[in-house]
RNA sequence: UGCCCGAUAGUAUAAUGGUAGUACGACAGAUUUUGGUUCUGUUUGUCUUGGUUCGAAUCCAGGUCGGGCAACCA
């Protein structure tokens, strides 16, 4: 085998396509829907839309597939593009379906002069009616031989909007006793007299979707138009559109979208979660949109990493949500800024150092990094570690702290556990510790060996943070496949808040870094932020083998 | 009971008539001043029944299972 990447069935088809000389350069389109923010499904799709025309030369349009005003807005253009930009893409065009409603509303008039489209009077009940039933062939409407002069003029009318809403419809004239329904005569344009977020009052018709998309890559001399499986069965009325239209033939592709276990990939119901204020936006870190892993603290690499990884193929898929972790993982190890935060803490006093003495200790910035160098860490009597650094009664093979026993702390010193003081409750309030002088981090000459590592921060010294700890947002894999409402399974402890302690270093805390809090995961400064109260969410946890045993 | 799409380890994804491989996961071990990282090893798979062929995951036929299609949404 070769070290070369095996292609998936796109790249197969445009290899050919190129091998044939077919095109000379690759055209794709990213074609969102201005109706809600991207999520981690549109990734995959901007991936392989973007990543295909840069792979084999050409390029990639934003085309915003605005026909239907009443559920678009121009911020969800503004923040689709933010999304595309940041995953690291550059569109050559940023366009607009309306952009082209002139041209489309001439490619109607000219199907209605070839005898290929009629103005249908019938109401959507009553189209619904005629339509049929998968397993049974619809029947005509009788308004479907009206005269081509009757045709322009009615649809001439609809245009100047002196029909109600939903009282008229341009329909192709295709043939009601498909098999496939989406041949059966379909709407092509429809009465809407609603205010369109780019062309205003202009218009009182708008095009369906099929009558909109196929065009809009034609005009756009789209080679490859890519789509997800849904769409198979529209690809017969893409293609008659556009040879009846005698227009571009772009290609129509189908390829299945992704699914992600233990969330919800629908913007219907994303949008749900959103008003009914079950997150707190379209960017609360919980959210699988672009936005929300951006605030997380995802980076682009690791989401286009995990696209290429997850493949692109046309059987149905759910993906586990710990392969985008690992993704996050692999790289925010390699780039994260080590700092140490401890977050339900227990007092250790170190009963030999100097009272009221304190000293810097030089630290890591990043161990898988050479080059990042060292920060400064104080030090002192007075320390704060994790409360479940320690156990008076440890099970076998524990190498935290327990009485008698000794650990390292983090670029410090080796300190041993002499003395526990509890409160009358029995929880213990302090540990008392000698320290080995000569244990000091690289400058060790003890000779002593210890198992455990631990992490620590200076009580006089340390800093309050707040750490909001995510965990998914659905208890269950398939939140949409269960009984009832998918708001009923979501996770009541999908935020967990909690204030902890830092090394006053967190301080300078930007969002231009990633950090990494020893042995607690991976962390972003949030825009909530204050310089009185930093706050940071957590993108990750480490890997723990020991939680995994279940001690 | 119409039409369309699909089926390879737990999850994804390769092998394009010629040794079923890779990643994640899981498990075991080594290293480690993060029970992190890194490294090594192990584990598990071609939906089914026939056919074609010297040879089938791949080609053909039947079946089974899963998904999609009956919005004036995209």
């Amino acid at each position: 085998m070769s070290d070369e990447k095996s292609l998936n069935f796109l790249e197969e088809i445009i290899e050919e396509d190129l091998k044939a000389g077919k095109y000379t350069q690759i055209i794709t389109r990213f074609p969102p829907e201005p109706n809600g923010y991207l999520h981690i499904g549109h990734a995959k799709s901007i991936c392989l839309n973007f990543g295909l025309t840069k792979k084999y030369g050409g390029y990639t349009n934003l085309r915003f597939d605005d026909t239907n005003p009443s559920t678009e807005e121009t911020e969800y253009v503004e923040s689709i593009k933010e999304d595309v930009e940041w995953l690291g893409f550059d569109w050559k065009n940023e366009l607009y379906a309306s952009d082209y409603f002139d041209t489309l509303y001439e490619f109607a008039v000219k199907l209605i002069k070839k005898g290929l489209a009629y103005v249908d009077d019938m109401n959507s009940e009553q189209i619904a009616e005629l339509k049929g039933t998968p397993t049974e062939p619809g029947k005509e409407s009788p308004f479907r031989n009206r005269t081509v002069e009757e045709n322009l003029d009615l649809f001439r009318r609809m245009k100047e909007g002196e029909f109600e809403d939903g009282s008229r419809t341009l329909r192709a004239k295709i043939d009601m006793a498909s098999p496939n329904m989406h041949m059966r005569d379909p709407i092509i344009y429809r009465i809407k007299r609603t205010h369109h977020h780019r062309t205003g009052d202009d218009w009182a018709i708008y095009p369906m979707y099929d009558f909109a998309h196929g065009q809009s890559d034609s005009i756009e001399n789209i080679t490859h138009s890519i789509c997800t499986l849904e769409f198979v069965p529209h690809r017969p009325l893409y293609d008659w559109l556009i040879e009846n239209l005698e227009i571009y033939p772009s290609k129509q592709y189908e390829f299945a979208r992704l699914n992600l276990n233990y969330t919800v990939l629908s913007k219907r119901k994303l949008i749900q979660l959103v008003n009914e204020k079950h997150v707190t936006g379209w960017d609360d870190p919980r959210m699988p949109t672009i936005s929300g892993f951006r605030r997380r603290g995802y980076t682009p690499e690791s989401i286009r990493n995990f696209c290429d990884r997850i493949g692109v193929a046309k059987r149905e898929n759910i993906i586990d949500i710990g392969l985008l972790e690992f993704f996050i993982r692999e790289h925010l190890n390699k780039i994260a800024l080590r700092r140490m935060v401890v977050f339900d803490p227990v007092k250790v006093s170190v009963t030999n150092y100097p009272a009221g003495q304190s000293e810097i200790i030089k630290g890591e910035e990043n161990p898988e990094d050479p080059n990042a160098g060292t920060r400064d860490i104080e030090f002192s009597g007075e320390l704060y570690i994790e409360r479940e650094d320690f156990m008076e009664n440890p099970p076998k093979k524990y190498f935290r702290l327990s009485p008698g026993q000794m650990v390292r702390l983090k670029s410090a010193y080796i300190i041993r556990c002499d003395d526990v003081v509890k409160d009358n409750k029995g929880e213990v309030t302090e540990i008392k510790c000698t320290y080995l002088p000569e244990s000091k981090s690289g400058a060790d000459t003890s000779g002593i060996n210890v198992r455990g590592t631990l992490h620590w921060v200076s009580v006089p010294h340390a800093v309050n943070v707040e750490l909001r700890l995510y965990d998914r947002l659905f208890k269950v894999e398939d939140p949409s496949n269960e009984d009832g409402d998918f708001k009923d399974y979501l996770n009541p402890h999908s935020l967990d808040v909690v204030n902890a302690y830092a090394e006053p270093g967190l301080l300078d805390a930007s969002a231009e870094e990633r950090y990494q809090f020893l042995r607690k995961g991976y962390f972003y400064l949030d825009k909530d932020s204050t310089k009185e109260k930093l706050v940071f969410n957590r993108t990750a946890t480490l890997r723990d083998d020991w939680a995994k045993k279940g001690k």
